[in-house]
DNA sequence: CCTGTCACG
DNA sequence: GACGTACGTGACAGGG
């Protein structure tokens, strides 16, 4: 094999640079819309584009062989460009939809062939390949870029030609000069001039490459052209010229390409590798490419791989010859030499499960105490790193490191090349947190698959995804306990105090079996139609909701300490209060005592037991005896208080990390079957808005000295997502003129005009529209309106009456559900619904469960696609995105770039659900700001 | 550990 | 005809 990243590049070096779009769309073009055999998985584009490295690999041989090459591909999303432009590329129709879940394929594919493959966020990738061009060049070598892309001719003359693949013909400065009629260093001149109908470059109206050419040969430059527009003797070319010089100008910006890029990878590290054969050849036989796959075998000299006419086995219990797990024969790695074994395999294999052992729970701050690895299902190891030395005389072990380890900064430092070389696919059960503990070490963990965000995507609302559960569902395995290490309770050790013997058997169990779960589930995504959901809805989040926990929340611990001990005074005077009143002393805190007090000692009326005999004492039940006595009262008084001074006003103060000085919440992608998130330790989404003193805890959530709280929400989302997807044009129409919905509503139902509508009446069909997304029932509605049932009854009548599209709608959906067990939004999200054909008490809540998942589900969908593209459209902002909160995303931002911030934001989140839905109603987003949370909402 | 209650969208 | 129901979450306290 090469020696890699030693030799410099420069002169006698060939660097060349494959232009991975380009090869991608001509693949798909030229090929009939080939699928997978076994699960109907699109991938003629990816078989195009795997012949087409194929014939290139075979193609370099001779003078103009490559040293060095990488395919460069387009990052997805909007490149900088967009923020000079943002029309820039509008016009561009999205990927054809059995094309985008073959994008990734086609890095899979380049990383088989043992090629360097290179995308950046926010840069498209002429851009890269003008950097690494440039940087060729200046080194003394040579580069070809393979692409016939007129946007590159720019860059060629002094060792940099282009190679146009198709024809097999070089382009060198007279071919250039062909093109545009000028030298390569006036191409971006001739652009800006003739514009790009293709990328909406707008040029100068009314002049082409011909006439552009033509005056740049004139008058040098565009520049001087420009400065000397008048000299031009046709009028309305000079008028043009004259009038339309900014838009000329932005052009050229456009078209220019970026060569001072930085980059994370050097010309070095695109050495020329060897192919690796079993790496391809397993690629091929996954892709079921017969035909490639004989041929490439031949060329390599190796044996081609037997692919199966037969679907894939499902589950362990199809799989004939499944690999036992035996935890002996796991490795405890505790030297350099070996670990460097492991990083040569997973070079070789193109991936690795990789899991972490830690102190703890708490990703801010445990400390790393081990990895594991695994390449090959049964063959894994751990590599410990910071156990501690077992003593048996001392109950609290030693401080001292246990022999046999590897130094952590070594091992830790040996490995970052490897989790962030984009070539080699890193594989985690729940990557989130392993990512971040590695990034706390300096490490930029890269590309990622996560087994849990599989299951997710496959089967949300059918089983949970921890690894226990996949384990055994999927691979028949029950994995070592935790706690047959750890223990539980008071007495329960961490992981740095496990003798290392237990500890090399169950952190290498667990990367054995994540290896396992990646190998079972990644082809089922595509047989459940769910890879696009997973790729562009649940995998690249991982950064985004990692950054925005790393980043955490400002939160004044005084604010808090003062409302503890002002809500702590009140509720001792309420206390006694209602010890007076009962006429003796109870917890207030106990329901059972509350109950007992209410409706035995002092006899009201309306009480009801739970199931377990207990008297059930509720808010609404509370409320409504309120009228009646001043007891009640007091103990909803009382228990808001204590809800807030327990829940929020301490606890907060405790998850205040003392390193930080925040408040980092972690976000659940899996949390809600329906793919929304929940937050956890501590949960911010559920922080008080509803009521004034709840509000003031809101107002210690603050932004850092210089900055201010910004606070975007969707307006009415899911109401508009039931326009849509019930066609509802009512609705819909009343969403594009802007008005009052609920209002809008009310006037339908009761025939009351806009102009004399009552906000009693509009609050009664603002309770019926959000019946409606949850599944409206009579008691339901009636409760939410303490109205009879039969008003209620009456309501949802006229209510479908006035818009029978929503009838049907729930009728569809349910009928939908029962049919497929499962409901889908707009993008395809699927939300299990195993329950909807049970009968009894269930029935109604799965009916419903299925009536709102679309909708709520969509909105998530939605939230999740702004969130992901946030981070590349406010980068170059002094902003950081905090906070998601279901409909809403808070920013923290430096003071002068707030407007900047809102402006841009707020493009994003109204614009989520394009290209890949065509919403008929607007989304609108309202913006708050604020140096707190409460100011900013 | 489960239940009841209540905070949010 | 009765039953029990608005959809989705997480945290805390009480009590066994």
């Amino acid at each position: 094999m090469a020696e890699t990243g030693e030799a410099k590049f420069g002169k006698g070096c060939h660097l060349h640079l494959i232009d991975g779009s380009a090869f991608i769309f001509r693949a798909y073009h030229a090929l009939p819309p080939l699928t997978r055999k076994s699960d109907g998985l699109p991938i003629g584009a990816v078989a195009g584009f795997c012949n087409m490295l194929q014939r290139y690999v075979e193609g370099n041989t001779g003078p103009d062989a490559p040293t060095h090459v990488a395919v460069i591909f387009d990052y997805s999303g909007k490149s900088f460009r967009n923020d000079m432009y943002d029309q820039y590329k509008a016009n561009r129709p999205p990927a054809p939809e059995d094309l985008v879940p073959q994008f990734p394929l086609t890095r899979d594919a380049t990383r088989a062939f043992n090629i360097a493959c290179k995308e950046i966020e926010g840069f498209e990738a002429d851009d890269i390949i003008a950097t690494l061009a440039c940087q060729a060049r200046d080194a003394g070598g040579r580069c070809t870029i393979i692409s016939s892309d007129k946007d590159l001719m720019q860059l060629v003359g002094d060792g940099v030609e282009m190679l146009d693949a198709m024809k097999n013909k070089r382009i060198d400065r007279d071919g250039v000069h062909e093109k545009f009629g000028v030298g390569p260093e006036r191409v971006v001149d001739v652009q800006a001039l003739a514009g790009d109908s293709v990328d909406n470059v707008p040029g100068a109206p009314g002049i082409g490459i011909k006439t552009a050419a033509l005056l740049i040969n004139e008058f040098g430059d565009l520049e001087t052209l420009l400065d000397r527009a008048e000299e031009i003797k046709q009028p309305k070319r000079r008028q043009t010229l004259i009038e339309k010089r900014d838009q000329i100008e932005l052009s050229k910006r456009l078209v220019q390409l970026d060569c001072e890029m930085e980059l994370d990878f050097t010309l070095e590290s695109l050495e020329v590798q060897d192919p690796v054969s079993e790496k391809l050849m397993e690629f091929l036989a996954e892709m079921e490419m017969r035909t490639l796959s004989k041929r490439i075998a031949a060329q390599l000299g190796v044996e081609a791989p037997v692919i199966a006419e037969a679907p894939k086995a499902d589950t362990a219990a199809d799989a004939p010859e499944a690999i036992p797990f035996e935890v002996d024969k796991y490795q405890h790695v505790d030297s350099a030499a070996e670990l460097e074994a492991w990083i040569a395999k997973a070079h070789k294999r193109g991936w690795i499960a990789v899991d972490t052992e830690t102190t703890g729970l708490d990703d801010m701050q445990v400390d790393l105490v081990g990895i594991s690895l695994c390449v090959e299902a049964g063959d894994a190891c751990y590599i410990p790193l910071a156990h501690k030395k077992g003593d048996a005389d001392d109950l609290f072990g030693s401080d001292d490191l246990a022999d046999g380890q590897m130094n952590l900064e070594e091992a830790v430092s040996m490995l970052k090349p490897l989790l962030e070389d984009p070539a080699v696919m890193k594989i985690f059960q729940n990557a989130k947190y392993d990512c971040k503990i590695f990034k706390r070490y300096g490490v930029s963990v890269a590309p990622i698959d996560d087994t849990m965000l599989m299951s997710y995507a496959m089967n949300a609302g059918v089983h949970n995804h921890g690894m226990d559960t996949l384990s055994e569902t999927y691979l028949s395995h029950k994995p070592i306990s935790i706690k047959s290490l750890l223990g539980t309770g008071k007495s329960a050790i961490t992981f740095d105090k496990v003798p290392l013997e237990d500890a090399v058997k169950y952190a290498a169990e667990d990367a054995d079996i994540t290896l396992r779960l990646w190998q079972l589930l990644k082809p089922q995504l595509h047989q459940k139609k769910v890879t696009t959901v997973y790729e562009t809805l649940e995998r690249p989040l991982v950064p985004v909701l990692s950054e925005m926990e790393m980043h955490g929340v400002l939160v004044d611990r005084d604010a808090l300490s003062r409302m503890s001990n002002s809500f702590a005074q009140k509720m001792a005077q309420y206390e006694a209060e209602l010890h007076e009143i009962a006429g003796k002393s109870f917890n207030v805190q106990s329901p059972a005592q509350v109950g007992q007090i209410l409706f035995e000692d002092l006899e009201l009326e309306g009480g009801k037991k739970t199931k377990t005999g207990q008297w059930s004492t509720p808010a609404d039940v509370l409320e409504d005896l309120a009228a009646e006595h001043d007891f009640p009262r007091r103990v909803l008084d009382y228990r808001q208080l204590q809800k807030l001074k327990s829940t929020y006003t301490d606890a907060l103060q405790d998850h205040i990390n003392p390193d930080t000085g925040r408040v980092h919440t972690s976000y659940s992608q899996i949390g809600a079957n329906t793919g929304r998130f929940s937050s956890n330790d501590p949960n911010l989404q559920n922080i008080p808005v509803r009521t004034e003193e709840g509000r003031r805890i809101r107002e210690a959530f603050v932004a850092a000295p210089g900055n201010k709280l910004i606070a975007l929400d969707y307006s009415q989302i899911e109401l508009r997502i039931l326009a849509h997807i019930a066609g509802i044009d009512a609705l819909k129409q009343a969403f594009k003129d802007g008005h009052d919905i609920h209002a809008m509503t009310a006037s339908e139902m009761f025939d009351v005009p806009l102009d004399e509508m009552t906000p009693d009446v509009r609050r009664q069909a603002k309770a019926i529209n959000f019946g409606v997304i949850y599944g409206i029932s009579a008691f339901g509605l009636a409760r939410n309106l303490h109205i009879p049932r039969s008003d209620a009854q009456a309501f949802i009548t006229r209510y479908f009456e006035r818009f029978p599209g929503i009838r049907t709608y729930m009728d569809d959906t349910k009928a939908f559900a029962k049919e497929n067990l499962y409901v889908q939004t707009l993008f395809g999200r699927k939300i299990n619904m195993p329950q909807i054909n049970a009968k009894g008490p269930h029935a109604g809540f799965a009916a419903r469960a299925a009536i709102n998942a679309p909708i709520q589900g969509t909105a998530a969908d939605i939230i999740r696609r702004a969130m992901i593209r946030m981070p590349s459209a406010i980068k170059g902002l002094p902003a950081k995105m905090l906070l998601q909160v279901h409909d809403e995303l808070i920013f923290e931002v430096a003071e002068d770039a707030v407007d900047d911030t809102i402006a841009v934001a707020r493009d994003v989140m109204q614009g989520a659900a394009d290209p890949a839905v065509k919403l008929d109603v607007p989304l609108v987003v309202d913006a708050g700001i604020g140096d707190n949370w409460s100011e900013a909402h």
